[in-house]
DNA sequence: TGTTAAGCGAGACGGTACGTCTGGTCTTACT
DNA sequence: AGTAAGACCAGACGTACCGTCTCGCTTAACA
């Protein structure tokens, strides 16, 4: 059996320090997070914060984990009819994407997302999270309402794909783009 | 009219600075990248880069612009048959992308397009390189080989996105996935 | 001829440093002395520091070169008789140490001398110094009131190294000492 | 009565911390001791260290007194000669403090002795050591070989002071330091 | 043909943050 | 209760770059 010696990890300086990290990382962006404010703003000192993590990135991944960063108002609508659903929701995110601070948020994480691989995966993962579209096309395609063979992961991956390169792109605002992006990515609509 | 006085701004020094940054770019990555450092290497003081550019992402776009930065090989392959060629094409990429250089050099692009909208806005007009898949593409839908109401644009738009976001989110190789590709965002091929 | 090119070195900062080095190292002592504290005192960067001085000893030595820790007191009496002046003059040296300020002051610079060979090389010069005795011992040589093979340096060093060391070993204080240390050094007064 | 409960002090963390101490004391100097690099050496708990000694100053202080720190190949010699003896014992001094190690070790304790009252009294209180000269002395001055009146505590601290000073100024080598320094404390030699 | 304004290489400047190290305190589990 | 281990808050260390600001020199266009 093991039995470790010494204090164990302060639960609460690690709550500190991701909270710290989720609202210095709201208020000015990831690169202008800094450890030493981290530190400061959770009243920590600076090796308990290296102990456990080794930069900034990770910092970011792990709140990325515990749900801190993104906002859960992107829950997918059901009507019934899923390309209605998709396309209310790609606008939402579009919505979202186009405010100032929601592209600030959004262009951090791919910033964080670039160095440091975890977060990449954490986001990945993200994308088969219920409340995101993924399990909806499931239903949809084992009902038939989806050509069979559609690749679920491709769509989910593709569309969150698109609108990551608009953001970076600087895409602008387009009223139709929605609707298109639905017909390219699921076929054109049955007449 | 105007006639300025004083030294005309030296072309050796432009250039001097620009491959310096391109070659630091390519040696250590977008956030390994410093004013200092290219500079030294230029052979160049700091402020004759301050003078001209306003910072590492602006020199970074200005590369790009120049094409210092993305190799030549991506010229789209041409053998009549369009989905072959897009799929071949996008094997080459993804071969391109999963290197260890290329992924690197990739990962630093979206970073500096995080940072810098010219980043961003050059890397979104490069799409419509006719080198790239594009005009092809405009030129299959033109000959009937597809469908007349395909959006174009977004279609360059999303391909690139999904591999953008393939890079960030550290997503496995994949052998068949250039082919479910093609077929997502062309429609399935006719039998 | 050389040449040199760049800004020249600012003769502000570098008093300003040196300044705020003698006040912290008075006010503190010379192991509470930091190279951080200096350069927020003197409203300087860290590297400016760093620049010219390779460590806190180094700038002991410059301060103490700039005689601004010395405290220009300890002149030598004269009143014709030298053993008497030499008395007084140790009984004036022996309340200076003996003070709370005096003694941390006089601590510090061995301390820094035990670190930096600058230091103590100009603790030696400075005893040399017309105003100490060293000058006053070689007018009596010359004038035959000492013996004419009295090696004088030996005497300055001699005393001052046992001030040094009865400092360092906390003797304590001993009103006949004074005459003693004179008579030991100079031999017996004569009757 | 009082009975003391719990388990007593540990001998050998106790000795383990002094030997180490001792070690790197004599390895990296006074001012590279770090509280953190002995506890390691002794395989022992910082709190163990901290709950027994204030600091690395008190540390030093109490190698000290246990001798683990000078060496022990100072004893005076005894030819007869008080003045011969002195002066090969000065020589022999001179010789330890100017090699490399030992001007390191006498440097560091002088370090300590600024810092730490103990130490400096230890190192006063060695100087009635018998092995030193103050016995000698003491017994010359009773057998009439030396003058009735010298003060011999003063003429110890005097010479030691002489050599401390010496180090700390970085005095060069001089052949005929000793006899002069002899001369100086006893008087001239008598014809 | 000077004068003069801009560009240039160099590099010092006041700063911020880095990642590491140590100081001293405190909290565990073990003996 | 004392110990080995080690986490904690604090803060200095010396380094790397930031973006700005002189310097002394060079290079044209103006006068």
């Amino acid at each position: 059996m093991a039995g470790r010696r010494g204090a164990p990890r302060s639960e609460a300086a690690r709550v500190a320090i991701l909270d710290a990290t989720a609202a210095l990382f709201a208020e000015r962006g990831y690169d202008h997070l800094s450890i030493e404010g981290i530190a400061a703003r959770a009243g920590v000192g600076k090796q308990t914060v290296y102990r456990w993590w080794s930069g900034k990135s990770a910092l970011i991944a792990d709140c990325l984990l515990e749900g801190m960063l993104l906002p859960g108002t992107l829950d997918f609508p059901d009507t019934g009819d899923l390309r209605a659903d998709m396309t209310s929701w790609l606008k939402t995110a579009e919505g979202i994407i186009e405010s100032p601070t929601g592209v600030g948020l959004f262009r951090s994480l791919i910033a964080a997302a670039t160095e440091n691989e975890d977060v990449g995966r954490r986001l990945r993962e993200s994308l088969a999270d219920p409340r995101l579209f993924a399990s909806r096309l499931r239903e949809a395609r084992e009902s038939g309402d989806l050509r069979a063979d559609l690749p679920i992961e491709d769509v989910s991956e593709t569309i969150i794909g698109a609108l990551v390169f608009r953001a970076l792109a600087r895409t602008p605002s387009d009223p139709g783009y929605a609707e298109r992006l639905v017909d390219l990515v699921l076929g054109p609509a049955a007449s």
